[in-house]
DNA sequence: GACATGACATAAC
DNA sequence: CGTTATGCCATGT
């Protein structure tokens, strides 16, 4: 064995705990990148998965909900896939203001008795 | 290994 | 709210 620093992150089991952590977020709520990290098990890995999402696989269930943890949306406002996450939110009910949600109020609270089933 | 880049986070101004 | 600066981590050159 031996290198338990997981040396890489491409591994598929890491990306799919990424993705399913991603596809639990109720409607409704939204989680910043560095929360969708630590749930997944990957602590300060925030970068790592915004970088996922640049990837393509944003195409998954719940991509919009992911946003930065001030409550703006990472793309900049003038990409096309900001409109489309903006709309989305605000069709989930949530409202910007300036640019931002109230994600303080909207953060997703996972319960650990929700194991996050795949 | 050095450097640069990025859908991040936090603090300071 | 905005910008700058630091720290962070994974990738690519």
């Amino acid at each position: 064995m031996a290198r338990d620093r997981g040396h890489a992150f491409d591994n598929a089991a890491a990306r799919r705990e990424v993705l399913k952590v991603i596809a639990a977020i109720p409607p409704g709520c939204v989680a910043s990148y560095g929360q969708v990290a630590f749930e997944a098990g990957f602590p300060g890995r925030a970068r790592w998965v915004g970088r996922l999402l640049s990837e393509g696989l944003a195409q998954h269930k719940g991509w919009h909900r992911v946003l930065r943890n001030d409550g703006m949306l990472g793309l900049p406002k003038v990409s096309p896939a900001h409109v489309e996450q903006r709309s989305m939110l605000v069709a989930e009910g949530h409202v910007f203001r300036n640019d931002r949600v109230d994600i303080a109020a909207r953060r997703w609270r996972p319960r650990s008795d929700a194991p996050l089933v795949d």
